[in-house]
This record gives structure tokens, C-alpha cells and sequence, in this order.
DNA sequence: TCTCTCTATATCCACCATGGATATAACCAG
DNA sequence: CTGGTTATATCCATGGTGGATATAGAGAGA
């Protein structure tokens, strides 16, 4: 990590909910929520891989904690680097997913 | 695996190269070459991971080996099921990247 | 023919990401 | 005051990943 290295699967989905968020933020639980959201349940990252994972952006500069926002919880906010990498991640998704439209699956255009 | 939960991305990865090739069908080092090509060399399969995944692919009956096409080349065919479980995988990666498109990532929408 | 490189498969190992269980605690409703 | 939800934190077993290593056939060039 903290290279240009393909994010971890979990690492992208937190990124992608900090980013999503109102302020490019948003706390533990929430994104627990909104991963589960928008993957319709299809993906639920347990507290172990959450927290973890959120330690390790914000040890690599992807991520950083707001310091007194509420009491019970911890807000992060995605930094420049990890919109970055986010976005690095995303365009190869992209690709991956033009990739498996062109072999034929992905059946129905999906609108959003 | 091999029960209906997210593909890891190598094995997503190993069928879409499978479903992309002639007849649904190609060869581990094919599959290398494949995945770094259309990831633009932002992944690349090391040996084991190939390997070890192709045989799992197998065992869970998303994939089968065809036998006796080539003397040194094991081909290898993606099955309905493979086909069922690639396609599940790419619309989920596909609400992914929708949802970093909403987020602000992926400024420059790419053609392919 | 000899050698070097590329193709191609296979196995082993260390690292670490993941999921799940567990624990703790604050808040709110009844 | 009791139970359910929100919220964070840590520990552990599992196993996926990457890299090194090994082997070997095929083709090119000297």
C-alpha cells in the first residue's frame, strides 16, 4: 500500500463513500451503510476490515480523521491523494467493466 | 467461493479473460497477457495467483480445462455457471464505478 | 549444434487483507 | 431501567496474493 498499486476492494469502497459523502466525509458506521446501499447488499464489510481499513488510509495519506465533529463518532475526510487513487481505481474498474460488456456479459444496459 | 458472494478480483479477472477469448477459452499464460493488456499493466498476475485461481475456478466449476488442444498449453473454458458469475460481478463493478461517476471521480469520460 | 530467450506451467513461501466473533459504551424508546 | 440501535475497537482463523524458484519445450541466431 501507499503506492500506485490497484487499492484493495475494501479500500476503494471506503474511498469511494468519503467521497460520496456531504464534504467528501463521512464516519464508520455510515460507510458500512452506504457500501451495503450501493452494492444492494451484495457487499458488507464487517467492523474488522472497516476500522482496519480506515487506519491504514489514513496512515497512507488517502484519508484523514476530523478531530471533534461529534462525540460518539469519528469522521474521516478523503484527501487530495486518495481522490486521486480513487480515481485511478475507478478507471480501471472502468476499463474492466467495458472489457466484460465486450465478451458478451452485462446483458441489460443498466441506466445508473 | 464457489458459492454465490463476490468473485476476488483475479478471479473475475481470469473469467473475463476466458469469456473474451475464442470460444470462451484461453490459456494461463494467455490470461497474463490478457489482464495486463486490457488493465493497461496495472495488474499483473504473478504465476501463483494464476495458477492456484485457475484450479479453484475449476474445482467451484466456473471454469474446466479442455483436454488434449496443445501439448505444452492447458486451455481452459469458462462454464454457464462462470458465465453466471462474471456477469453478477461486472453489473456490481459496474454501480461501482456509477457511484464513483456521481462522486466526482472519473472526470473524463472515456470511450471504451 | 550450442546457447539464449521466450513461452508455458507448476509449486512453495511470507505477507497481509478479509470476515466474523467478541467486547464496550452511549443513546433512545417504552 | 431495560432492551435495541448506533458506534467503535480488537482479536483470530482463513485464505488470497505476489514473488521467487524450478522445469522444460520451441525458436532464433551464431
Amino acid at each position: 500500500m501507499s503506492d500506485g498499486n490497484p487499492l484493495t476492494p475494501a479500500a476503494f469502497q471506503v474511498l469511494l463513500a468519503l467521497a460520496a459523502g456531504p464534504g467528501g466525509r463521512a464516519h464508520g458506521y455510515g460507510i458500512m451503510g452506504f457500501v451495503a446501499e450501493v452494492t444492494g447488499g451484495e457487499v458488507q464489510l464487517g467492523p474488522g476490515t472497516l476500522y482496519r481499513t480506515l487506519t491504514r488510509l489514513a496512515a497512507d495519506g488517502l484519508a484523514e480523521e476530523l478531530p471533534g465533529e461529534d462525540s460518539r463518532r469519528r469522521y474521516y475526510r478523503i484527501t487530495p491523494a486518495g481522490r486521486a487513487a480513487a480515481s485511478r481505481e475507478a478507471s480501471l474498474l472502468r476499463r474492466l467493466v467495458a472489457a466484460a460488456g465486450d465478451a458478451g456479459l452485462l446483458a441489460r444496459p443498466e441506466s445508473a
